[in-house]
DNA sequence: CGAAGATATCCGCTTGCGTTTATATACACC
DNA sequence: GGTGTATATAAACGCAAGCGGATATCTTCG
């Protein structure tokens, strides 16, 4: 875990609605409170600022307004996490993908 | 969104310990409970009455003890949700993964 | 009966979220 | 420089939820 747990702050719905915003491209931090209508502006401001710590999503000056953008990286932790289980659900994937799925395997944890 | 937020489930640091305890193997729920020495019993059990009710594991009678084993399906919802991300993250993949991430992306939602 | 577990209560504590209000920056434009 | 806009931050507050402990009880099976 890194300082901030990624889990509690993916598991955080109106968290996940700002990524999934900015995973439509970049959005000034005015933009992400208007598409967040049931929130103020300090509120989506606090989580903006959870993601940023998290290195959920990175921030670009411009002008009088800030940038927000996607940075998804953070969510290898995640990832990484669910792989080790995803050889315990059924296979919907084809042989050629179990076959890089056993390959990866070998390669060990990062 | 199920009954029970998936994403809060599994950001339990103790049901996830769960979880990975049960990734090797069926544990009686008097194992787990050994296995957990930081909580009592009740605690233990309702961590696994959690994890049950969110479908992340199956429990099965065997004379006075229960076995629980690990039944991951359910962390593909989590899965599917990260796979949307997955694009944006710098590929260490080969090409032939990437061939198949996308041909999977045609695919569509589940 | 005794052991294994699940459940139910009650309690205390902490944490997280959201609001409101106010302030602090920083830039933009005149 | 002054003014206005965009954001971040801060502080105080209420509220709900989650976790864990302790304890007791119930069921089931051996």
């Amino acid at each position: 875990m890194s300082v901030v747990d990624m889990f509690t702050v993916v598991a955080d719905p109106t968290r996940r609605a700002l990524l999934d915003l900015l995973s439509a491209g970049e959005r000034s931090a005015g933009e992400l409170v208007i598409a967040m209508p049931r929130l103020t502006q300090p509120a989506v401001s606090r989580h903006l600022r959870v993601l940023r710590e998290a290195g959920l999503v990175v921030v670009r000056p411009d002008g009088q307004r800030r940038v927000y953008a996607l940075h998804a990286e953070g969510l290898v932790e995640i990832d990484e996490w669910i792989a080790r289980y995803r050889r315990y659900w059924p296979r919907h994937l084809s042989a050629l993908e179990e076959h890089l799925e056993r390959r990866n395997d070998k390669k060990g944890p990062t």
